[in-house]
DNA sequence: TTTTTGATAGTCT
DNA sequence: GACTATCAAAAAG
């Protein structure tokens, strides 16, 4: 059964032959480019418009709570294989600040392999599956075992593509069209409308090439930020009510709305 | 409109 | 063996 879902997944990833999976990730270790010595061409200019407001790993640097904010404006951008470029503003977030925080993965310290990325340096991909079938992306940020959830994107650029991607791989079949409002209004909804999954684990936000981050264009000010409790965290006692999911006021691509918080966030 | 429920598999106890 | 940082269809109001 799981088996046409499963074969169109890989087909997404790897158009081509399977092997490589379980070898050594070709990633890790080459962070810089084996080919350092160019003199010419600093590695900038090296992909043309695109990499141009790549955000670098200072912005990464900052506490939980802060770059959950911080990343409220910012553009997602995933280049897929083909050279086609999605583009999504992100609009909600939710940010787990640590051990202490009893909704973390984290939590009491506890550092799985699943959960590495959540310890490596701020601005690395923490891609885990949820439920089975879905999967999350957060980014690590300052602190160990903080990171940072994303929730929500307002689709800029591939629309068409990200459709595809998501009724391609959403399980209900073919169905209806999806609406606009329903590509990346999600955790999960927007891993599937970018091609997100676990081989973007541990990946660096900061320097990768097929997934970064743009500051948003300038002229667009400060959006009005609401601050609501998270999301999804039945359990967690006191953690669980703490106003740590951030999202932009009014915006319709937010995946929750929560009037309550919006009422008394009125200052 | 809101609520309930089934799907589904890695991860941790 | 229990538990998810979810989604979408079906059922209920």
């Amino acid at each position: 059964m799981g088996q046409k879902k499963q074969r169109l997944l890989e087909a997404e990833q790897h158009p081509s032959p399977p092997d490589r999976a379980q070898t050594l990730s070709p990633l890790e270790p080459c962070l810089r480019p084996p080919a350092t010595l160019s003199p010419q061409r600093s590695i900038y200019f090296s992909s043309p418009k695109s990499h141009s407001a790549q955000l670098g790993s200072e912005f990464f640097d900052q506490p939980a709570v802060h770059l959950a904010r911080a990343f409220l404006g910012q553009v997602l951008v995933r280049r897929l294989e083909d050279g086609t470029e999605l583009r999504g503003r992100i609009v909600e977030t939710e940010a787990y600040v640590g051990p202490e925080d009893e909704a973390a993965h984290s939590r009491g310290g506890r550092l799985t392999p699943r959960n590495r990325g959540m310890f490596m340096k701020p601005g690395t991909l923490y891609v885990y599956i949820i439920y089975g079938m879905y999967f999350c992306m957060n980014v690590s940020s300052r602190g160990d075992g903080a990171c940072v959830l994303l929730r929500a994107l307002e689709p800029l650029e591939g629309l068409g593509t990200m459709r595809q991607l998501r009724s391609t791989l959403r399980r209900g079949a073919a169905g209806r069209a999806l609406k606009d409002r329903e590509l990346c209004s999600g955790p999960s909804k927007l891993c599937q409308a970018l091609a997100i999954d676990k081989s973007f684990d541990q990946r660096d936000l900061a320097t990768d090439k097929a997934v970064w981050l743009e500051r948003s264009p300038p002229g667009s000010g400060e959006p009005a930020v609401v601050a609501a409790a998270r999301v999804g965290i039945g359990h967690a006692g006191e953690w669980a009510q703490k106003p740590l999911r951030f999202y932009v006021q009014g915006s319709p691509w937010v995946s929750v709305v929560d009037r309550a918080a919006e009422q008394n966030a009125r200052t």
